[in-house]
DNA sequence: AAGGTGACAGTTT
DNA sequence: TAAACTGCCACCT
């Protein structure tokens, strides 16, 4: 994806680093946020997330959470415990929509890319 | 073309 | 210490 396609997109970039995210660690939207240089629009990622629903291949979403390690975005996902779920596969642990040990599972792309 | 929206984050009361 | 406010920037209508 060059920067000259028309079809190239803030989102894309969002998604090609979630897609990054290992199986079994999560990463925030500061994080993302500013590993792709918009410092703290980290809001644009989340609004990001919120159109990665039918992206292939898939994004995802599920291992992006807020900065508390809690699922936000989980009204997103249907069932509403599917993003939960998703999480608990992959080995971690989620307590009342909030990823434990989120310090030690947290994925930062800004030192895992260098 | 302009304004509103949004799954956050950091700062200030 | 906890709650509230503002900044942030690309996408959509």
């Amino acid at each position: 994806m060059s920067y000259s396609d028309k079809t190239y997109s803030f989102f894309e970039d969002v998604y090609a680093v979630v897609r990054l995210i290992p199986r079994g660690r999560v990463t925030s939207f500061g994080a993302i946020a500013k590993y792709l240089g918009s410092g703290g629009s980290s809001r644009m990622v989340g609004w990001a997330m919120n159109a990665a629903h039918g992206q292939h291949p898939p994004v995802p979403a599920q291992r992006v959470v807020n900065r508390a390690g809690l699922l936000t975005g989980r009204h997103h996902f249907a069932p509403s415990n599917t993003m939960q779920s998703l999480l608990e596969k992959e080995g971690l642990i989620v307590i009342e929509h909030q990823v434990q040990d989120f310090k030690k599972v947290f994925w930062d792309p800004s030192a895992a890319l260098i």
